[in-house]
This record gives structure tokens, C-alpha cells and sequence, in this order.
RNA sequence: CGGGGUGUGGCGCAGUUGGCUAGCGCACCUGCUUUGGGAGCAGGGGGUCCUCCGUUCGAGUCGGAGUACCCCGACCA
């Protein structure tokens, strides 16, 4: 089922229509493959924000905002850093507009050329460290651990709705350590700190592994990241987190003095996660119905919808609503009542579903009568009848419930979609059919490299639990260490 | 940047060998009846048919150029 469902382009928009505007500014080049984020759907990136935000400030981290335009000098002083990015800048050439003297609209103006051309950043780092240079002097200046939230430009050939928009929201972590060791661990505890959030918030499952070589950050020593499958059979990398050793350091000339009273360059992290997670969330667990959120990052947790025949009846089913609101209220839990009086019940049932709301409160006339009320879940689409007496305590476990078990959806799908595999015949079945394949690999670039001309499949990661465990890579028949998780990816 | 496709009210589309006043469904507005799974009837508003050039008595329809978007590859969080 799950695949049918993202091969059909109407559940495409079925899942996405309440969150943003898809490619809405057309005849104009320049917002090619942007989105108009709508309320409803930025109401969840706030949510996941803040739950982020709070995550790094628990673990050490504070906020800083660094400007969005990087002189391209900068931008050139790490080599490996600008030759993965220079080929999809946005790049500001003038500052001025005039009239066009044939009297048709504005052109630019040739005299307000800039003198150094300003890069609209693809991410962060070379500014940021050109800052860091002046910040960091001793060993008492470190660590240094900042986050920023912001926009950042990449001109991708092709961009996808969420997963890879020319202009994206993300947080960019960049920290600053006196040892190889420290920036080590904050790269890897960032990481988990992912997968935590992915997890407990997203009710996604995700594998945290190390990247291969190839599948490398422009400019860093290690990527790690979290690697998460889609129900169409697709990995998608959720989060990264970078140990950037010493390269920008040596590259904005960034040292510091030691306790010992000798100068050495400073260790460096980077890690971000993006407003694909939104992507990552909807397509982990929407249905033919519409979107399905996790009660921890939906927007509204209950929507209540009124069953009446007049106004007077309208007014006495809402009534005994706005008393359960704010006894939800007391407990958490955000509820909306739909009493709109121009629409049937069955049109709000749907519309919510689309939306993903967790929980439905059917009230009418019948259970004003007997005493009940209609409890309908969005992720199982089971409704029950209850008293109503003690529903306002029923309703939060229910979500809580209703989080777990989206979860343990997502997880037993990724089981039943992840094979061990010993053989390239079978390994290109299951790349087929998609989902995790663990393999053995003989850890050179060429294997990689042919394995994904012939398959499509790359190396999403090497797990991090990596259990030792002695094989023949699956193309060359090398000998192999451990296993790594190849699929086909976004 | 290669290959394919599409541009017609807010959305989804029809309009077939050029022809009369450019249609349909949904949405929207008004009224009445409805409301426990996407309501019914009646009335109403809304269009530079992507742009420019050309062919023609006449172009949404034919030709050329441009442009935008979508899908598939290479690239990527």
C-alpha cells in the first residue's frame, strides 16, 4: 500500500497542500524550486524548532546569527569546502536598480557594480570562522559552541518539494575545541541528540552511521549522520553532523594558546538538520487519508467536531466543548473546536484527517443525552464510544499512546524492508524493491562508486553500532570488516 | 546541461480538420433546506486562453522564437 502511495501524484499534493505552496511564484526564475511555507505547516516547523533550540541550549549550546552574504573570498579559502559548493551559489553582483531608459520597468544598474561579488550563503562555516578568528585567542576561549537558525541558498539542477528547495530553513551548529578528542564527541553527540529528536518527536526511526568517503561534507575530516526510510522504499539523510578536524581552522588561520603556553589550531564540528525533516515526517507516516502528525509536533492535538441541528443545539454541544478545551488545556494538550455551521460533519472529519490532527472529539445531541462521547484516532482511524465523564484525563494518554504507536509503525516497516545480503545478484533485487540492504564492502571508492552506476544504490552509512563481523564485499569479494547500509536515496 | 511532457477563472481539466458569445467539475458569493463520514436546489461573480512575432476574413486551435513549470538522468541536506 505505502508504495502506491507515493507513486500517485495526487497523495503527493494530498500530503503537502495544508503545509506549503509548491513552486508557487512562477514567471519568476528567480524562486525557482522555493516554497511558500503555509501557517499550518511552519506552526510545525515552530514546534520542531523549539524543541531543537532546547536541545542544544540543554546541552551547552547558545544562538548567534552571522550575516546572509559571504564575500566570495571567504568562501574560497577551503579548497575541498568550495569545490562542493561553488557550483551552486547564488552570487549578488550589484547592489542598485534603475529605470530602464527605454521607460520599460527597472534594469540593473552597470554603475553599482560590487567590487567583490557577495555569495548568498549555502551554509555557514566560512564566515563564521573568519569571526572565529577574532574571537578565539587562549585555550579559556574554547569551547566555543554556537547555533544558528536561519535560510540558507544551494542552486540545485533539480529541486524536490521539502527535500531539496533551492532556499531551505535549517539550524547550522558550528563549534570550536581544543583537541582532535573534544571535537570528536561533540560531532558524535550531536548526532545522537538527532536521533533522539527523530525518535522521540518525529516517531522516526533512523539509523545513525558514519559517511563513506565519497558521501563526505565538502570540507570535513568525518560525516555522521541519520539515515531514515521512506514508505516508498527510499532513504532519506534526516540530519548531519560534521568533525571538520582542522581544516578551518588552518584555512581562517584560527589558533589559540594552550595552558602550556604553545600555539595550535583549534578543532572544529558542524551539524544541521533542516526543514527536510518536515519532508522526512511526512512522507514516514502520511496515508491515502492525508497527513498523519505525531502528536508531539502537531499543531493542534484535538479537533472537535459538533454534531447539531440549529443554532440552539449548536450552542449546547459547544458549550460542554469549551469546558473539555480547557481541562485539555490544563493538561497540554491544544484542541480546536470546529464549529463552523456551513459545513457537514463528514466534510470537517475528512478536512482534519487531511490534516493530521491525532485526535477527533465527535459531540452530538445523542451523547449530550447519554452521557458520551466519540473518540476517533487519526493514525489507525478507529473510532470508540465513551463516557464522557473523564475524557479530558483519557485524551493525553491517548496520545501518548498515539505517538508510540505511530513509531512502532514506522519501525516494524523499516524491518521488514531491511535485508542482510551476501550476494550482488540478490543485492540488486532488493535495491529493486527497495529499502536498507546491509552489505559488506571492501571500503574502496571504486566499489562504491561501480556499485552505484549499476544499481542506483548508494552507501547511506556505516552504522555505528558496527558489530565486527568477518565477509567478502558483496562486489569485489575483498575481505570486509562489517557491514554497511546501502539504498536507494532522495 | 541532456531526454520527455505541460502552460486555458483560485484548483483540476475539456476545447479533436482554425469558425460564431471559451466551456465543465471543484472552490467562492446570496437564499432556502440540510448536518452522526466529503449535502441538495435555485441564482450569481470571476478569463490579457504563458509571452512575443507570424499565417489568415477569422487563432485557445496552425507556424516560429522565447519563457515558466513538471517528470526522468548527472548534482545534492
Amino acid at each position: 500500500m505505502a508504495k502506491e502511495i507515493t507513486e500517485r501524484e495526487d497523495n503527493y499534493s494530498l500530503w503537502y497542500n495544508n503545509l506549503v505552496v509548491k513552486s508557487g511564484l512562477a514567471e519568476n526564475s528567480a524562486v525557482r524550486g522555493c516554497m511558500v511555507i503555509k501557517p499550518y505547516g511552519y506552526a510545525i516547523w515552530e514546534k520542531m524548532q523549539a524543541q531543537l533550540d532546547k536541545m542544544f541550549k540543554e546541552s551547552g549550546h547558545s544562538n548567534a546569527y552571522f550575516p546572509l552574504f559571504i564575500p566570495k573570498s571567504f568562501l574560497s579559502k577551503e579548497a575541498e569546502h568550495i569545490d562542493g559548493f561553488a557550483k551552486e551559489c547564488a552570487v549578488v553582483t550589484h547592489h542598485r536598480l534603475m529605470s530602464n531608459p527605454d521607460g520599460s520597468g527597472v534594469v540593473v544598474d552597470p554603475d553599482a557594480k560590487l567590487e567583490e561579488e557577495l555569495i548568498v550563503r549555502p551554509t555557514s562555516e566560512t564566515i563564521i570562522w573568519s569571526s572565529y578568528k577574532n574571537w578565539i585567542k587562549s585555550y579559556r576561549d574554547l569551547p566555543l559552541l554556537l547555533n544558528q537558525w536561519a535560510n540558507v541558498v544551494r542552486w540545485e539542477m533539480r529541486t524536490r518539494l521539502f527535500l531539496r528547495t533551492t532556499e531551505f530553513l535549517w539550524q547550522e551548529g558550528h563549534t570550536a575545541h581544543a583537541t582532535r578528542q573534544e571535537a570528536i564527541e561533540e560531532a558524535e553527540m550531536m548526532v545522537h541528540l538527532y536521533e533522539e529528536f527523530a525518535k522521540e518527536y518525529m516517531a522516526l526511526p533512523v539509523v545513525v552511521g558514519r559517511k563513506s568517503a565519497g558521501e563526505r561534507f565538502a570540507g570535513a575530516v568525518d560525516t555522521y549522520s541519520i539515515e531514515a526510510l521512506m514508505q516508498d522504499g527510499k532513504a532519506l539523510q534526516a540530519g548531519t553532523s560534521h568533525f571538520l578536524g582542522q581544516n578551518f581552522a588552518k584555512a581562517f588561520d584560527v589558533q589559540f594558546t594552550t595552558k602550556e603556553g604553545k600555539l595550535e589550531y583549534v578543532w572544529a564540528t558542524s551539524w544541521g538538520v533542516s526543514t527536510r525533516l518536515m519532508g522526512a515526517l511526512v512522507m514516514a507516516h502520511s496515508d491515502n487519508n492525508g497527513l498523519v502528525l505525531p502528536p508531539k509536533l502537531a499543531p493542534i492535538h484535538v479537533v472537535m467536531v459538533p454534531i447539531f441541528k440549529g443554532e440552539e443545539e449548536l450552542k449546547r454541544v459547544v458549550e460542554k466543548m469549551e469546558i473539555l478545551k480547557l481541562e485539555l488545556k490544563e493538561r497540554g494538550v491544544v484542541a480546536k473546536i470546529d464549529d463552523r455551521d456551513n459545513l457537514r460533519s463528514g466534510f470537517k472529519f475528512a478536512e482534519w484527517e487531511l490534516k493530521g490532527v491525532p485526535v477527533r472529539v465527535v459531540l452530538g445531541p445523542k451523547d449530550l443525552q447519554n452521557g458520551t462521547v466519540e473518540i476517533a484516532r487519526r493514525d489507525t482511524l478507529t473510532k470508540e464510544q465513551r463516557v464522557f465523564e473523564g475524557v479530558e484525563e483519557y485524551i493525553p494518554q491517548l496520545l501518548d499512546e498515539i505517538q508510540k504507536s505511530i513509531y512502532n509503525k514506522a519501525l516494524s516497516y523499516r524491518e521488514a524492508n531491511s535485508y542482510s545480503v551476501d550476494d550482488y545478484a540478490t543485492f540488486k533485487e532488493k535495491v529493486e524493491e527497495g529499502g536498507f540492504i546491509y552489505a559488506h564492502w571492501d571500503g574502496t571508492a571504486e566499489t562504491e562508486e561501480q556499485i552505484k552506476i549499476e544499481t542506483k544504490a548508494t552507501i547511506r552509512c556505516i552504522p555505528m553500532e558496527d558489530k565486527v563481523e568477518e565477509g567478502r564485499c558483496i562486489y569485489s569479494g575483498k575481505p570486509s570488516q562489517g557491514r554497511v547500509i546501502f539504498a536507494k536515496a532522495y
